[in-house]
DNA sequence: CAATTTCGTTGACACAGATCAACATCGCAA
DNA sequence: TTGCGATGTTGATCTGTGTCAACGAAATTG
């Protein structure tokens, strides 16, 4: 207890057992003697800063990333300088998924506020997870719902409209930050009005009218990154009645 | 080799160390003792038939299914008949990943036409998975590879126009079927432009409307589900040239 | 085989959302 | 403090693709 940037920055390094988010996380059904072996191999590091990579498109796949605190972004970028939003993470959710295959990431990870990252070098997780029989089926379940995830992505954006998109945006992050023990209702976006345009299929201009479109209907407040969830029932059923799929049938076959 | 209906039974259940697919599927990197092991949990039915459900959305979870021969569509169902088609797959591709999470399928899996269907029961591969360090990382690297190819089709579905998706939707069916050992230029599509269209977030005029396009450039036959791709190239690079993502930026940040 | 339904194609038209443009505001740097 | 690029908002206009409609051909049914 020296000053108080050291003992911040010990609380940052808090070790998977007494962490928080160990029920979301991968020590998810672990017992108290192999979380502490998971522990011995995952690197905790300085607070990462807005704008850090964790990894960039095209680079060797070592090690898989854990967000604690803040969040990250997951993007393909283009030669000049445009780029495809893919995911936005929140505490608790694993990044670098998608390279395990190849051992190459196929997409760029970025920091988009001041946050903690967890650093769990693969090959390592990889032989425990052969004597743990319990952090092998958590890796299945974490793989299995990042594939789930992705499946409702593309089922929005292959047949919602654009208000139904923000729509579920919305009730994604306050779901996920609840779960996280944030407020449901009262949040700031770390991401811009640019990226969640990316990530949604739509343009910036458009997510912004939608915005003031959502405001203008007493369904929420927003200034800029802060927004305050007034109906969330209201933006729950915009996205639930949206069952206007494109193909539809006279009877099922 | 009593009748021929009996020796081709026969031959569809084939065991995995003979399967002309072990280099796509499971086996990849077993040895053999390890492919017998494999072996031992897959069952193998009948041939399956068009229109024959392997799963149901919100069924409990099983068992995992590889197409061997033939194809399968993975889709969300709606109340009124309508639905999301989520993908195709084809022989050597793993079928219900996203299910392993919450142990309940999230969409359905239909056969597309007449199809040899292995099952692998889920709790079993997991437990073997435990001894075979290689079925482990091959697990792994499956069920990453399906994350990849999903976030492809984020990526496709939220920045590339109509034209972009269905060359690169014909792309694809192309490689994969070179992959294993068919034509990449000359084949028959199993599933209706009803169904591309929803894969693809597209109205079903809108893919013929495109198929007829590509005709008239010259880039390819088509009659009805046979196709013959005659400028392969071209099409690629309708596909790789497809730069403009929605975004983009005066320089990278 | 005719009857019926499904599927694919084509044309006319409408509209959601993209694009272009102008401007306000924010945040950062000097 | 001023300047300036990045970001967000709003309005006007354009356009790619959806929607509606009609029709022929193929597949399915009885």
């Amino acid at each position: 207890m020296t000053n108080n940037n050291i003992i911040s920055f010990e609380h940052v390094k808090i070790a998977c057992k007494s962490c928080t988010l160990n029920s979301l996380c991968l020590p998810m059904g672990l017992d108290q003697g192999d979380v502490e072996k998971l522990d011995a191999i995952v690197r905790r590091g300085r607070p990462a800063h807005r704008g850090d990579h964790l990894f960039r498109e095209g680079e060797g796949f070592r090690s898989l990333y854990v967000v604690k605190t803040g969040s990250v972004k997951t993007y393909i970028p283009s030669e000049d300088g445009g780029e495809q939003v893919l995911g936005f993470h929140l505490p608790g959710e694993l990044i670098g998924l998608d390279a395990i295959d190849e051992e190459r990431h196929h997409c760029s990870a970025k920091v988009l506020e001041t946050s903690a990252i967890c650093e769990v070098p693969f090959k390592r997780l990889e032989e425990l997870s052969l004597t743990l029989p319990s952090l092998q089926h958590q890796m299945y379940r974490l793989l299995s719902k990042e594939i789930s995830h992705e499946t409702d992505m593309l089922a929005l954006l292959g047949s919602r409209n654009a208000e139904e998109r923000l729509a579920s945006f919305l009730v994604s992050i306050s779901d996920r930050l609840l779960r996280r023990g944030f407020s449901a209702t009262d949040f700031y976006l770390s991401m811009s009005r640019n990226e969640i345009g990316s990530y949604l299929g739509l343009a910036v201009e458009t997510v912004s009218r939608l915005f003031t479109r959502f405001h203008d209907e007493g369904r929420l407040k927003v200034e800029r990154k802060h927004v305050e969830l007034i109906d969330l029932d209201g933006l729950r059923t915009i996205v639930e009645n949206s069952d206007h799929f494109v193909n539809k049938r006279k009877r099922a076959t």
